[in-house]
This record gives C-alpha cells, structure tokens and sequence, in this order.
RNA sequence: GGUUCCGUAGCUCAGUUGGAUAGAGCAACUGCCUUCUAAGCAGUAGGUCUUUGGUUCGAAUCCAAACGGAAUCACCA
C-alpha cells in the first residue's frame, strides 16, 4: 500500500479512537516536509486542535507516537509548533527504490484513446516562436498521456485555404516571375511567406492612397483593388478553376515541404492530417440536426443560430443567410469526423487561448446537441509568446522565426563547447548530433518549463541560457552520470545486483530518492492537468538533488558496499532524467 | 462597456486541495577544479506577493472592491 495513504489512515484511525471524533466525511491531508526541517511527510494539527481540545504539540506528540507504534515505516518524529513530522526509515526508502527500479509502467491501465490536436499551421508563412511554442506542448503533451497510458492520436489540422492564402498567391502570381525554392535558394514556407509579406505591404500602400483621396481607413481596406483580386481568388478557387487550384497545389507543395524540415528538426511527428480544404464544407449536417431538435432557430434572413445565453455566453452565429458556413460550422463538423474516424474518449486542442471563447462556444453547442463525445472536448490552451516589442506579427515581420531561432540554438550550442573544450574525442557526426541536442534541448525546455496558460516574455536581445534552471544543465546532469557508469562497466562492476537494504543512508542520498519516488505522482499530475511544466520542474529538482549528492559523495571508494550502491542510484537517477526529459521532447547525451 | 485570464526579487519564472522564516535561475559579489565532467557545488545580497477590506487558529493562495496589463465579445479563420 502506498505509504501515504497508510498514513493517513492510521492518523484518521488514531484521532477517532483517542478522542472519539467521527472522521468519516473528513480528509486528513498530508504535506511533504519544508527542507529546512527533518522529516519526509508532515501533518499539519491544527484542524484538530478544537475538535479534540488539546494543544497543538500534546496532541501532534500523542499522535507522532501511535505513529511509530502503528507504521513500521515511521521511524520517528519532531514537533515544531504544531507541525508533526515525520521521519521514514531507511529500509523504506531502500525497498521503494528498489520496486521503483523495476518499474517500467507508472501510469494507468486504460484503453482509452486520446487525439491531440496541435501545430495546425496556415499554409501561407513559415512557423515562428508562437508555433514552436504549441508544438512542444503538443508533442509533450502526447508523451505524457502515453506514458500515463492513454493510446493517443497526434492529429495536425492543416490551415490550407482562405483569403490569407490567396494574399500570398496574389503576389506571388503578380511578383513571383516563376521563382521556385530551387532557383531562389529558399526554403518552400519561406518563400511563400516572402509572397505573404509582399502582399501586405503593397496593400498597406493601397490604403494610404485611398485614404489621401479621402475614404475612411475602413472603406480602404475593402476598396484596395488588392484585396478585392484576393477575394476573387478565393471565388474561384471555391469553383474549382483549374489554373487557380494548380498554383494553389503548388506553393502548398513548397510549403508543406517546408514544415516537413522543420517537424523533422524539432523532433515533432503526427499520426494524421486534416486539411481545412477538405474540411471546410462539413458542419452543414450537423445544423441540420440541431434544426430539427430545435437546439437551433433560424432567423428571417434565413441565418441560422443558437441561444446559448443560459451557459453565460451569447447568441452565436452558425450558418450564415446565404448558406455558407462560417468557422464554429466547419468545427463542429471537424469534432464530428474525428470522432467518427477514431472514437477517442478525449479530445484535446492545442490553441492559443485568444480562442478560449470559440471552444467556451464550440463545447457548449456540442453538449447541447447531446453529442457523446462533448464531455471529452478539452482546449488547451496556452499563452502567447510575446516580444519585449509587445506581439509577433507575421504580416509586419516583426517575428522570431522557427527555422532562424532553432539554428541560432544550436550554433550557441555549438560555440559553448568549443569554448569549453569538450569536443576532442567526439567525432564530426556525434558532435553535430550533440550540438542539435543541446540547442534544441534548451529551447524546448525553456518554452516548455513556463506554465502554458500564461503569456510569456522571449527577449532576442538576451540569449537563451546554458547554466541553471535549463534543458543543458539537466542534460549535463545525465552525461555526468552516464561517464560514472562507463567507469563502472569498465570496472566490472554488476549495476543490477538488488539494492542492499541495510545501508544505512546519508543526507543527500536520501533526498536524491525522495526526489526519485515521486515520479508517478508527477506523472499523474501533468497529465490530470495536461501540464508539461510539471514534468520540467520536477526534473530540474531531480538534476539539482543529485548535483548535491554528486558534490558531496564520491562514488568511487573504498567502501564497497557505499560504492554499489552510490552507483545503484546514479543509474536510477539517470534512467528517471531520460525518462522525464523525453516527455518534453528532449534527448539527453551521453557525453557533453 | 460585458466576459475570461494575468499582476510574486532588477530580469525570467516556481509556489499542488489555505500551513512553518514566500522559492529557483539569470544578473552582482565571495569561496571550491592534482580524486567520478566546474554547462557543477556551497554561500552573500536582493520581497509591503499591485492596493484595500473580508473570511480564520493561519492567506501569495479563498471572497469583494479598486488599480494596472492581455485576450475576446465578427456573417475573419
């Protein structure tokens, strides 16, 4: 049994029986002990205090006593006004360590399935820092309910069509002059993207002109002939015109090949593609449906609705007049497919929470029509990534591109080896695959370490770092142990022998196993709260007890029975970093 | 204006259902490489947790109000 729980139990026990309380509707909470105190679990007495009309330290020392009486764990306990902490023996921490070694498996046994939705990027840019940032959470995201135990489904939902992509192919047709990734050199988004920006400016100075012969801004800005040629576009690609539908195929060909490197550099991969070209007409079914419940009305206009004013949200639009539909249409019909394809009891959605309101919506209407699978919509939803400048615009250029920011990591990366000297017996191949974990080990970190929900500051001007609370230093972590463990193989030392429990352990190797145990509850954690900062933080924590340990106990030594089993633990430790930095995406080296 | 989210050290961020003296990293300063990798370890300094009230044994955390910031409230996606 979990030690936790039979602590608690035996407290709640010990409070009825002693002082005649009936505890049952009650819960006894249990806190990890502050590190300036002695102790692993702490019980906070004051709760009881009235009910059983004592004072705090008689009745936490009567408490700690049936403690050490009742939990062979217990070992002993301090009063600290109040707090009652508790002390576990060795032989617990020793036995835990050793079934926590052979674990493999430490979430649920389930077999539900998951889709994950992320990354759906537009077709008419290249990726910046904001889609980095939603692809890492994807991917950890995905590993993490995985290695709960969930089967998950990476689906992206590709943003191919619309008036933003006909911008780009509007310039590109005018301006392009048949240019090709090959002859330009660039790479396939990029070079879409370049049509992107064009196309903004020459429109930005089609609405200085209308404006100065005196229309207002927003009459200019449907006025720019620009504009209108881009809205024509998009009417004939609707119809089906040959020659707009093959340039159309052709620069989503650059860019797809495009985001291809780029998924592949950034370790990211899907299970399924959905394409908005193909999507964009389904949801009609599913207005029909609510029309006949009556979840939906329709509108003299002929424009259909639904009230949704009793959820605290307002009267949303769903079919437009003409019959065309509109995104929260194309949505629920999306959410319809997917569930028809995979019948995933979850469904989650990594978007920015500018789209919080759309999901409040989008869910709301699902539950009203009574669909089995609204329960299972959850949004996640993260914060933007803003510049010191204030947001990211792509159509003014003021981004931090995905391809550029990923490349400057890994030559840092690169620069602060060579500067420290630690290359010499790598060779050309491990040393680029070194550099490449290392760049992209600290960005992910740093992306992924901050709570997803909220808006995050990234400063070009300040690189990303190296030493503290980052991807590196954990990584240094793990490359630090695995040379431990080449000695030690080199040495003939048999790592797996079982973990003697009658060592007896120092300060800092028990709070390296403290560290250690508690990985699944963290696991659980981020995946209840799809939150792979969780993983981060825990990891760092677990990097950091050991560099403690690692300064403090030599592993190598006399003593035989400390060496084994220091070299026991480092292992341990190793194999958790690894394990934990892969649910952020992030490989660990061997030799950094 | 309505709704939602946010406000913690100079900077970037932690802080689980209310608990002890509010924690890390960066930047600054001081020690520690002839023994397993110093991308490390140990330490110093840095705070009115935006403000004011309330709830209680106890509040950064819960409630209310104010101030400041962001997003959203489209027949855009």
């Amino acid at each position: 049994m979990n030690i936790e729980i039979k602590i608690k139990n035996c407290l709640k026990e010990a409070l009825e029986s002693i002082y005649q309380l009936d505890l049952s509707n009650q819960s006894i909470t249990l806190e990890p002990t502050k590190k300036e105190f002695e102790g692993t679990y702490t019980f906070v007495v004051f709760p009881f205090v009235k009910l059983t009309k004592q004072s705090p330290d008689g009745l936490a020392q009567t408490l700690g006593n049936s403690l050490v009486k009742n939990v062979e764990e217990i070992i002993s306990f301090q009063v600290v006004k109040g707090f009652l902490n508790l002390s576990l023996s060795n032989r617990y921490f020793l036995t835990s360590l050793e079934t926590f070694r052979h674990t493999e498996n430490f979430g649920i046994s389930t077999n539900e399935k998951v889709m994950v939705e992320f990354s759906s990027p537009n077709t008419n840019k290249p990726l910046h820092l904001g889609h980095l940032r939603n692809n890492f959470l994807g991917d950890s995201i995905c590993r993490i309910l995985e290695a709960y135990g969930y089967s998950v489904v990476r689906a992206n939902l590709i943003n191919d069509r619309g008036i933003h992509i006909c911008k780009s192919m509007i310039a590109y047709e005018r301006w392009g002059n048949n240019e090709t990734p090959e002859s330009s050199g660039l790479k396939g988004d990029h070079l879409v993207g370049k049509y992107y920006v064009w196309f903004d400016k020459e429109y930005k100075k089609e609405i200085d002109q209308l404006t100065q012969n005196g229309l207002s801004e927003e009459e200019a800005k449907k006025e720019a002939p620009i504009f209108k040629a881009a809205q024509q576009m998009l009417v004939r690609w609707e119809a089906n015109d040959p020659e707009t539908v093959q340039l159309w195929k052709k620069m989503n060909t650059w860019v797809y090949q495009g985001f291809n490197s780029t998924y592949k550099k950034i370790g990211v991969h899907f299970d399924h593609f959905y394409y908005e070209s193909n999507t964009y007409l389904l949801g009609k079914d599913i207005v029909e449906e609510g029309l006949q419940t009556n979840t939906f009305y329709k509108k003299e206009d002929q424009s259909v609705w639904i009230d949704l004013t009793r959820e605290g949200l307002d009267h949303k639009l769903l079919l437009r007049g003409d019959g065309t539909s509109v995104y929260i249409t194309q949505d629920l019909g999306t959410a319809e497919l997917k569930f028809k394809d995979f019948a995933c009891s979850k469904s989650v959605y990594v978007v920015g929470n500018e789209q919080d309101y759309h999901f409040q919506v989008l869910q709301a209407i699902l539950k009203k029509l009574n669909k089995s699978y609204a329960d299972g919509v959850y949004h996640m939803s993260y914060g933007m990534v803003d510049l010191p400048s204030g947001k990211m615009k792509s159509r003014e250029g003021t981004v931090v591109d995905a391809d550029d920011l990923v490349q400057e990591m890994i030559d840092t990366a690169k620069a602060r080896t060579l500067e420290l000297g630690k290359v010499e017996d790598l060779s050309e191949e491990q040393a680029s695959i070194l550099f490449h974990q290392l760049g992209l080990g600290a960005l992910k970190y740093y992306l992924l370490r901050v709570d997803p929900k909220k808006r995050m500051l990234f400063n070009p001007e300040e690189s990303i770092d190296f030493q503290g609370n980052t991807g590196p230093f954990i990584q240094y972590t793990y490359a630090r142990i695995a040379s431990i463990i080449r000695k030690a193989n080199t040495m003939g030392v048999d790592l797996n022998d079982s973990i003697s429990i009658t060592y007896s352990l120092q300060v800092e190797e028990r709070q390296v196993i403290e560290e250690l145990l508690k990985y699944p509850s963290k696991l659980a954690e981020a995946a209840g709260a799809y939150a792979p900062s969780s993983i981060a933080a825990y990891v760092y924590d677990v990097a950091k007890s050991y560099n403690r340990f690692y300064a403090e106990c030599p592993v190598f030594q006399e003593n035989k029975e400390s060496q084994l089993f220091r070299l026991q633990l480092s292992a341990i430790v190793a194999k958790t970093i690894q394990r934990s930095m892969l649910l952020l995406g992030i490989e660990v080296p061997n030799k950094m």
